[in-house]
DNA sequence: CGTGAAAGCGACCGGTG
DNA sequence: CACCGGTCGCTTTCACG
C-alpha cells in the first residue's frame, strides 16, 4: 500500500531518474534516509521496474510508427503462446496488445519508413499464418510519455502526513 | 554519426540505465573514461533524451489500456495545436498520434477500469468537439518496451571498430 | 583512445533522539 | 522520521602516452 509520499516519490522518478535521492528527498518534504528506505522498498515491491535510458527515435532512425491490426482464426492458448513468441524476436515491435472486438491483436511497430515497414511485414508474416492484417501508419507522434497516471492510486490512509 | 560501440552503448542503457559506466565501459570493450565521454557526447546530442523509472502498471492501478480512434472534420492547424495543448493535460493519455487513412488521431489511455474510462471519456468530450470516437479495449499486454530497435541505425563507415 | 590516479559526490548503513 | 556520522563505490576530471 502506498501513500502520498511514495506516490510524489514515484511520480518524480518516473519523469527523471537521475535525481539524487537527497534532492528527491527535499522535494517530498523528508530527509535522505527515509527517502531512500522507501525507493528501496518500491524497487522490492515491484513498483519499480526498472529504470533506462530514453532514446531519441529520430536519431535511431525509427520515426515512423505502424499500428498493425490482426485478425486470426487461431484461437488457441497454444498459437498464441507461439505467436507471442515470434514477435518477442522482433525489436521493431514495441507493443503488443491482445484485444477484446473484432480486432484480436494490435501491434505498434516502429521503422525508417514504409519501404522498410514493408520488408518487416514480409518478414513476419513468412513466420507465421495470419488470416487477416491491416496496417495504419502514423504521421506524427504528439504525445509519448512512459509516465503512468498516479491520480488513481488507492492510497494508505493511515499515513496521511 | 554513430559507430558499432555507441550502437552497444545504448543497447545496454536502453535496456538498463543503472548500470555503470565501468561495467558498460567492460561491456562494450572500451575503458572507462572513453566510455563515459561517449556517454555524455550522446546525451548532449540529443540520442539519449532522459532516464525514468518505469512503473508497474497493476501497482498504480492502470492496468487497462484502451486504444481510442479520433475521426474529426475539424482539420485546422489551430485546431490541433488546442486538441494536442488538451490532451498534455490528462496524465491518462500516455500515447497521440496523428494518423493517415480512417482515423485522424489514435490515443492510448491508461486507466483502473472500464468505468474509469467511461469517466475520462465524458470528461474529454465535454472540452473538445469530437465527431467520431471509438474505443478498443486491450485485454493483456504481451509486449511492452522502450527499447528501440537499433538495426536501422547508419553506422559511420569511418570508425569500423 | 588507453592508463592511472586524484577528487568529490552520492549511495548505503549504522546509531541516536 | 529527523539527524548525525561513517564507509564505500562510482562518477567525473585530470595528466600523460
Amino acid at each position: 500500500m502506498l501513500d502520498r509520499l511514495d506516490r510524489k516519490i514515484l511520480s518524480i522518478l518516473q519523469e527523471d531518474a537521475t535525481i539524487p535521492v537527497a534532492e528527491v528527498a527535499k522535494r517530498v518534504g523528508l530527509s535522505t534516509t527515509p527517502c531512500w528506505r522507501r525507493i528501496q522498498k518500491l524497487e522490492e515491491d515491484g513498483v519499480i521496474l526498472r529504470r533506462v535510458a530514453l532514446l531519441d527515435p529520430r536519431s535511431v532512425n525509427t520515426k515512423v510508427t505502424v499500428f498493425v491490426s490482426i485478425v486470426t482464426n487461431q484461437h488457441s492458448e497454444e498459437w498464441l503462446r507461439r505467436f507471442a513468441e515470434l514477435i518477442r524476436e522482433f525489436p521493431e515491435v514495441v507493443e503488443f496488445y491482445r484485444m477484446s472486438g473484432q480486432v484480436d491483436y494490435l501491434l505498434r511497430v516502429v521503422v525508417p519508413d514504409i519501404e522498410a515497414y514493408d520488408a518487416f511485414y514480409k518478414r513476419l508474416i513468412a513466420k507465421i499464418e495470419i488470416s487477416d492484417v491491416s496496417s495504419a501508419f502514423a504521421m506524427e507522434q504528439i504525445k509519448y510519455t512512459t509516465a503512468l497516471p498516479l491520480s488513481y492510486i488507492q492510497l494508505d490512509k493511515d499515513k496521511p502526513v
